[in-house]
DNA sequence: CTTGACCCTCACGTAACGTGAGCCCTTAGC
DNA sequence: GCTAAGGGCTCACGTTACGTGAGGGTCAAG
């Protein structure tokens, strides 16, 4: 039942060379060695490995697989349900190219010329063949819909970039105001949907094309996250003593992309009436608590100051699509589990 | 009409710097500049971009399609049928992939525990994305299907091997039979089928885990490919001279990948009883001279030599897919040319 | 014992850009 | 004419995820 390493690599169509250095990066290390030192690969490696195929599929650095897998873990179902979600989208978009394929193909033989904004819209599309947004989902996108919020969302981006041109620090309080209206304006471009944010979160790490288009570098990504951090643990700062803010400050963050996953799973089994007792239910609750542990620690006390706070600063939750309903939601599914483990 | 790069850029979801790079390597040069030095793009260079971004879909290298461009070109609607084709088993084994994944959360959501071969199936799919064969295609291919075929592949592949081990060059004799017997081997494994030959290339050139497979390293493909031109060369050295023999070792060998393609399109044509005067036809027999004259020059007498010596050396053809009805099919194309042109 | 297939670690190299720097060009508005 | 913003130029260092080869040990079958 265990896989030497030639064996693994042969399995699942990939070289050696590929898991020897995904070994050497920590990335998926052999359940065991021999006595000779050959690896030894288990089940639950092949679950791992499951996992760092799909991350990869969506573009994901090594380095970020590695951070993504370092948290508490989506059920292995939901990878898979994302997986055919973003195979759906791919199909949508092969038939989308392959329509455009045979239109260009029969002006070419009828002996035509091809008109060139209809071509390079077709280029475009044979360049960036990842599909991040259906036709429907781009109608629901305020970002790609609406005039007013592009324009303030560019003049936003503008803004950071003077910032980070003057040398400011995310600790300046300009920036953390400039960072706190970033979240906002995520908010309203997204239509309140993490789904899109990560959509767009992922469109704008692959693509070197989108980055140069939207301004969006990465120097200039990783300065608005630190400065949305540094903004809301000066709120937190203001509920929470210097013990808890050496924590915070060590942690708050970490699972930046982890949250949003969750919400919108979450969301989505609370919008189709899912009850909160749902064995599955209960799980997504049961790694929320995990991912807010993470940050929070496991002090009651600390606890109330965080979600006190919470429940009186607005933006601490800007941008990221938990209401009060949500909320009461998880606390109901938290309810459920508690009641069932006495 | 003119785009600068950046238009360019935007308009093909690409980057500017890419666009310096497929300059900078002379793949893709701008029709013009302006006064300041701005490059400024034209239609023909469009046209050209698409041709690259559909090679580069298919895996090949930037120096790769540098050489596929540099001879004579396919038109631009048999390139979009390529593309459409691709689509087409993409399309195919997103569908397959996205079966088994839904076979595989429908186990994980049942709390079954997934079949660990059939699992393992399911990874090496999500590896190996790219599609090369279709289900049915891999029944018609004997090197799939035939086990005896599979043998002899196998020890053919080692016999290269050693022979490149223990120093052997592509003059030495031994190692030019082993190059015809390759040949020998490649029309047998593809059913003598230049769409196969092509994507079976293609495949390993792509993919590391194939070339791990077959152990038809990349050092090993090219001294086959070297020990096949070296032993027609010296094939045909029994039937031209000194000065013809000069122009093919210069150029006998350069196109090896564009004469299956079109091979292949004729081929498929014939197939379909198109007729010879029909003008695509016509212009695939034009192209066939290109690539033709490309190694043989334009003198007639070298011509009759090489047409008797192609005639008389089944090695001179085996693996090509060139039979006689073939061959006659694109003199009848080419008279047809001759008697439309005076 | 021999041989072939497989495994180990080590380490240099690669392709296709990504990114930033420093400076010039173009256009619109004052 | 000047200024500012957006776009262009060339130069050059850096990156990610392995690919490849070297040298040597292990395992299983004959």
């Amino acid at each position: 039942m265990l896989l030497t390493v030639g064996k693994l690599a042969r399995r699942c169509g990939m070289t050696v060379r590929t898991l020897h250095h995904y070994d050497a990066i920590g990335l998926l290390q052999p359940a065991s060695r021999s006595g000779a030192g050959y690896r030894l690969y288990a089940r639950a490696d092949i679950e791992r490995l499951h996992r760092i195929q799909a991350l990869r599929q969506l573009g994901l650095s090594l380095t970020d697989i590695g951070t993504a897998l370092s948290g508490p873990q989506q059920p292995l179902a939901e990878v898979v349900d994302r997986q055919i979600a973003q195979i759906d989208r791919e199909l949508s978009e092969a038939a989308n190219l392959r329509e455009r394929l045979v239109h260009l193909r029969t002006q070419l033989t009828n002996g035509q010329s091809p008109d060139l904004a209809d071509w390079l819209d077709t280029l475009e599309l044979m360049t960036m063949y990842e599909k991040y947004f259906s036709p429907e989902e781009l109608k629901a996108l305020p970002l790609h819909t609406d005039p007013d919020v592009q324009v303030e969302w560019s003049a936003l981006i503008s803004a950071v970039q003077s910032a980070m041109d003057r040398g400011a620090t995310t600790d300046d309080a300009d920036v953390q105001i400039l960072a706190l209206r970033w979240m906002t304006m995520v908010e309203r471009g997204t239509g309140n949907n993490p789904e899109f944010l990560m959509r767009l979160h992922a469109m704008n790490e692959n693509e070197p094309a989108a980055r140069a288009q939207s301004g969006i570098t990465r120097a200039l990504q990783a300065f608005v996250e630190a400065a949305v951090v540094a903004a809301r643990l000066a709120i937190f700062a203001r509920y929470l003593d210097v013990h808890d803010m050496e924590r915070m400050r060590a942690n708050y963050g970490k699972q930046m992309y982890a949250w949003p996953m969750l919400i919108a799973d979450l969301r989505k089994a609370m919008e189709e009436n899912t009850s909160a007792n749902d064995p599955n239910v209960q799980k997504m609750a049961q790694r929320w608590m995990e991912l807010f542990r993470a940050y929070a620690g496991d002090s009651p006390v600390t606890h109330a100051r965080i979600r006190e706070a919470y429940a009186k600063e607005v933006d601490l939750r800007s941008g990221s699509a938990v209401d009060n309903s949500l909320l009461d939601y998880v606390r109901e599914a938290l309810a459920g589990l508690a009641s069932t483990t006495h």
